[in-house]
DNA sequence: ACAGCATCAGGGAGCGCTCTCAGCAGCACG
DNA sequence: CGTGCTGCTGAGAGCGCTCCCTGATGCTGT
């Protein structure tokens, strides 16, 4: 491990001698130089460069109560949910977003109910200008203890229904819509026994791709409706309970990709072709699995990049407006809940 | 969103007030309460309780020039790489680490050059006490810009011979011993035409493996080594050049899980059988692809998360040695480079 | 009972920065 | 040439905290 540099950094103090203003016309510099007369901004950033002066953003935050700092909560990242693609794609464009407004991301990760206290404590603590959260599951507590806390958040996916979170703002792929289309696109190739594979129904995103399946297939048998947990073993579980139900079921939605590689398996395993005999559709257009069965997935992608930047750069437009407005309280500025399109991806299976 | 109250919150002076005693007595029971008889220590307690007392954080660290706070700095991360579950249990395990000792996870993620210049100014510009780095690539140089930044840091993995990283500390799997452990079995299944798809060899992992394989297969034949890129599709072009310079080869070391599911298409395609007619092993134990194929991967498991809580513990621990003693250049505490141990983990490839 | 010692509380300085406010220049105009 | 204005610059306070140092207090020993 390399050591740490004894030599104390300088301060804006020795700057400003250096250039031979004062600590305030050189703090003027250092933060855009508005109002101070070229030859002296010229002489404050030489001297910044020659020292190679860096502003300690303790004591900066210590009187301007900002932190350039944004929290990124990921509540129970259990293996199976944390390791997939989704949450480093979001992250990247959190960091892409937040990077371009000089912010950091402080990243905080719970397990468990005393992580959720810590999480709070953190938050209200001021430690950060905002937050951006993300809450998998309906009933957790976190989203209303966040949202109570004061701190300005954005949240990822629709939250659960907790106290006060009807009002939070979120981005959320159009879960809904994209099922719907999913289902239309298997009506559409001529299927009429069509089967839904649920995600983990105390997930939001997993009730409103149901939902989404219902509005086009209105009386769907029940018998066509089996409940997964967005697992591929859970894929599995749920095709049989379909195929031993309605064995003559000739389309099938799965809630996303992991559970639709699942399917897969199975209705090889039966004996039953795909396309030909059972087309199949999956959701999130995850490539590594995707692109890699076979028959290839047919499937909804969300662009979950775009996704992450949208939360960040809400958050951020929310924080200039509240600190510029006078009241910050539902204000113009005050951003409201984007919902991203999504779009069919036509591949081989469906 | 919900807004930040705009009611300040209570300073030390205001729990010292409140308890009857001076600032610096509420201070030292915020700090731990050394040194402060009990009746003294339970009214402060009360009174940080009471008021809903959090130390500000940047006022602290204006004194005490610490920071509780590490940097994690994940550089390029191209998609294929960084969505894959790497980095998502190496950033659990740092996590966990890093909470247990009031840490906080400040993440970076770099892209492109102009990246590299930003990272370097805010390490250096003293914003954490420490930082741990991913660089995936031999000529990245982040990690001698980083090395030289004078910033107490801990590698993940390997890093490259880059200007001073010689002496870095890292944390690595032991993808040599590894990748021998791997060969080994496949000569003990009787197997003796084995090839190798190597890794990205601009990468310290695939160039360990490599050397792993050479280790038990003295003189192989250069047509049994075919250079991959740790993706699914060049796993398919290396497992065809193989096959088509070595047809009747009868053992394949894939440098990682997802070159092997690559270069079990291809033997299928071919209408070789797996394990009978070549037997693979993959590396790395990714779940989601390593159970999924058909037949299950055999493959040589590494302990990400850990590898992750490890890297966070040296470094702290690093830190707490180097403002403990005096000289922290290679001082006692100071830690050395940690190689994690693998298994293999036989499924039915191999 | 009193000196001597250890222990614990409080006063105060100061970490590095921003920001208000006063002051001083320079200019146009009367 | 004097007055009023605009536009920069500098002095100084103070953000909330830690920590040094001094002073007060309780306890032991004789």
């Amino acid at each position: 491990m390399s050591e740490s540099s004894t030599a104390s950094r300088p301060t804006l103090e020795a700057v400003a001698a250096r250039a031979g203003v004062s600590r305030a016309t050189a703090s003027r510099v250092v933060n855009g130089g508005d109002g101070v007369r070229e030859p002296l901004v010229e002489r404050v950033r030489r001297a910044v460069e020659e020292l190679g002066y860096v502003p300690n953003q303790a004591a900066r935050s210590l009187v301007t109560r900002r932190h350039d700092a944004v929290a990124v909560v990921i509540a129970e990242p259990e293996t199976r949910v944390f390791a997939d693609p989704f949450f480093a794609l979001q992250l990247r464009g959190i960091s892409k977003e937040l990077t371009a407004h000089d912010s950091q991301l402080v990243l905080l990760l719970t397990e468990g109910r005393d992580d959720h206290a810590r999480v709070g404590r953190y938050l209200a603590g001021g430690h950060v200008d905002g937050a951006l959260v993300f809450s998998l599951h309906l009933d957790d507590p976190l989203p209303g203890l966040i949202h109570g806390a004061g701190v300005p958040t954005v949240f990822g996916g629709r939250p659960g229904w907790g106290d006060g979170t009807r009002s939070a703002v979120y981005v959320d792929s159009d879960n809904r819509g994209g099922a719907r289309e999913a289902v239309r696109h298997l009506v559409t190739l001529g299927r009429t026994r069509i089967a839904h594979i649920t995600g983990a129904l105390d997930q939001t995103s997993a009730v409103d791709r149901l939902d989404g399946f219902r509005d086009v297939m209105v009386d769907a048998d029940p018998r066509l409706i089996a409940e997964g947990d967005f697992t591929p073993a859970g894929g599995e579980r749920a095709m049989r309970q379909l195929l031993d139900g309605c064995p003559d079921l000739d389309g099938v939605f799965a809630a996303n990709d992991l559970m639709a590689s699942g399917a897969l398996r199975v209705l090889r395993e039966r004996g039953l072709r795909v396309p030909e005999d059972v087309a199949l559709i999956g959701f999130d257009d995850m490539l590594p699995v995707a692109e890699q069965t076979d028959p290839s997935l047919t499937t909804v992608r969300q662009d979950i990049e775009e996704m992450g930047r949208l939360m960040a750069r809400l958050l951020l437009r929310g924080l200039a407006a509240g600190s510029a407005g006078a009241g910050s309280q539902g204000g113009v500025g005050a951003p409201s809940s984007v919902v991203l399109p999504t779009t069919l991806v036509r591949r081989a299976s469906a």
